[in-house]
DNA sequence: CATCAAGGCCAA
DNA sequence: TTGGCCTTGATG
């Protein structure tokens, strides 16, 4: 059964005309609000008309978009609002890849994977954003023409199918706008013919699925026979090589930063995520993710295999552009070399730095690092690469914050001074890790994505601004130079965070202590452990002004690009920013 | 002139 | 309502 939106007038505004050209002979339309090209989308922002519905439902985002218009559609149903919306201020979630038996890989034959994302039948080109067949392009043109409003009789979980397909049309719908279909290619005019502004994209989308599938062949051909390390990586015996590994990872915290999408009286997400509020709610939302929003991305699926010609995680996926670390692609991760490497027995370790260097989750940061990568650009054909690196440095900002107050010294601190504190290190800290990664984990520069796009690792490091590469791999060199190891890096850590100079700190006594009871350990660990090191511990305490300027500067960067336009809002990291500035 | 995605049509 | 097939028409 389905309802008319048609009632609710307010909300849908109709945008004219697709290329500058209008034939004036457009059915009651006023004049677009702002100037565009592409498509005259249906647009339709609509309210929550949660009329009759018991529940309680956070009314959800409107879409806010910078310069394209998008749509926002929200399911009646009192339930689950989607904004469709598509890469702008928005965030995509990851679609479930349930369906299909689970061993198949898409990729694999000659022939191209293309099997609709939506119900799993034959593509046949691309429609509304993405390659999907035949009927689920004609259903998403039917159900945003007509307004169409549906309801789930059951959980709005119901798998979609080839066959089941056309059971519920609320969760087609829903798994459509998951995929990523947009809203804003059906046109407002009905226009037919011609081209919109996705039409760059598809081909651009083309190119790269050719050359992913030559250079796949390629690889396929020159990497058999080595076995590869990876075998350590899907500590589940999972049914696929990649794959499933962090089925549980599920919808990214930086995107429930994008959501809270309250200007007015919510807390700031600082506040949120030191746990500072109280307001049940919204805590809850901080933490455990996605109230309001069923749907839990379940980035695992065939999905992850479609990923670039390299996936193997880091170590080999730049194999062939860059090649920083060369030789030994089995080099690769973390865990077992890490350790092994670099830090000396633990049997001399004051037991301060042995529980720091414990407590060290690498597998888990890079894990949602690739999860939020991977979530993003499922099924997409093309994201925008600033605000993607925007998420992902919120994702880091959000597990910095979530180890801080879970460390000794700061957890003891009043949320006030967490804040501030958090707020004058961040930058200083997400820089360090990535130099940490960089140096002991091997991430590599870059990475394809599931889409072929190429997303630039080290520029997380930098904080989006090349130009600071310079800088960044200077520090990392002499960093390397002392052997910095990962003792090294976690205290210093501590200590860029538990700075006592930082104004305002009520407690400083506390983080006085706590930063000297780091620094001592350190010194003690670099003398015992690294002798031959002339002076290392000095060393390393002078590079953390610089890395402190480096981070700075990166930060102006951001502040800047922010406040002059396009960066997303609604952010942790933007309110980071924001916060040092007033 | 060939493409090919967007809209239209209409039998099932 | 669906979904296969048809018509359009900007692009290159
Ligand atoms: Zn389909
Ligand atoms: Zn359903």
């Amino acid at each position: 059964m389905l309802l008319d939106m048609e009632n609710h007038s307010t909300l849908l505004s109709l945008n004219m005309s697709p290329f500058n050209a209008n034939s004036g002979d457009s059915p009651a339309q006023a004049s677009s609000p702002m100037p565009q090209y592409g498509s005259p989308p249906v647009a339709y922002s609509s309210c929550q008309q949660s009329m009759g519905l018991p529940h309680h439902q956070p009314p959800m985002m409107m879409s806010q978009n910078m310069n394209n218009l998008d749509a926002s559609y929200i399911f009646s149903s009192g339930a689950s609002a989607i904004s469709g919306v598509d890469m702008g201020a928005s965030y995509q979630i990851s679609g479930p890849a349930t369906s299909l038996t689970a061993g198949d890989l898409p990729d694999t034959k000659d022939g191209i994977e293309e099997l609709c994302p939506v119900c799993g039948d034959k593509v046949s080109g691309y429609h509304y954003g993405l390659l999907t067949c035949e009927s689920c392009k004609g259903f998403f043109k039917r159900t945003v023409q007509n307004k169409k409003v549906y309801t789930c009789v059951a959980e709005r979980s119901c798998h979609i199918d080839k066959t089941q397909r056309k059971r519920c049309p609320y969760c087609r719908f829903q798994k459509c706008l998951e995929v990523g279909m947009k809203l804003e290619a059906v046109r407002a005019d009905r226009m037919r013919g011609g081209r919109n502004k996705f039409g760059p994209m598809y081909k651009r989308d083309r190119a790269r699925k050719l050359q992913m599938m030559r250079q796949r062949q390629l690889a396929a051909q020159t990497l058999r026979g080595s076995s590869l390390g990876d075998a350590m990586y899907s500590s589940q015996p999972g049914t696929s090589p990649f794959a499933n590994i962090h089925i549980k990872q599920e919808i990214q915290i930086p995107q429930v930063s994008s959501l809270t999408s309250s200007p007015d009286s919510s807390p700031s997400p600082i506040a949120v995520a030191l746990g500072q509020v109280n307001t049940s709610n919204l805590v809850q939302q901080a933490s455990s993710q996605q109230p309001a929003l069923q749907i839990v991305g379940v980035p695992g699926g065939p999905s992850s295999m479609v990923m670039g010609p390299d996936n193997k995680l880091w170590g080999s996926a730049n194999s062939t552009t860059t090649s920083p670390h060369s030789l030994s692609p089995k080099a690769f991760q973390f865990d077992t070399v890490v350790q092994g490497g670099s830090a000396p027995p633990s049997s001399k370790v004051s037991p301060l730095i042995r529980d720091f260097v414990q407590a060290i989750d690498d597998r888990e940061w890079q894990n949602s690092l690739y999860t939020l990568l991977q979530n993003q650009t499922y099924n997409q054909c093309e994201v925008d690469l600033f605000e993607l690196m925007c998420k992902v440095l919120d994702q880091n900002l959000f597990s910095q914050v979530d180890w801080a107050r879970n460390s000794v010294f700061f957890k003891d601190l009043k949320v006030d001074d967490q804040m501030k504190l958090l707020q004058h290190s961040w930058s200083d800290m997400l820089v360090l890790d990535h130099m940490h990664q960089r140096m002991h984990n091997n991430l590599p520069d870059e990475m394809t994505l599931h889409n072929g796009q190429k997303f630039d690792l080290l520029s997380l490091g930098l904080l989006g601004v090349p130009s600071l590469a310079d800088h960044f791999t200077d520090i990392t060199a002499k960093l390397q130079e002392l052997k910095f190891d990962v003792s090294d890096y976690i205290c210093v850590k501590f200590l860029l965070l538990l700075n006592p100079d930082v104004r305002g700190i009520t407690n400083k006594k506390h983080v006085q202590e706590g930063y000297e009871q780091v620094q001592q350990a350190l010194l003690e660990y670099t003398v015992t452990c690294y002798p031959q090191i002339q002076d290392k511990f000095n060393k390393m305490m002078q590079l953390l002004p610089e890395i402190h300027s480096l981070a700075t500067r990166g930060e102006e960067h951001l502040y800047h690009k922010h406040c002059s336009g396009s960066a997303p809002t609604q952010t942790l990291l933007m309110e980071m920013l924001h916060a040092k500035r007033k």
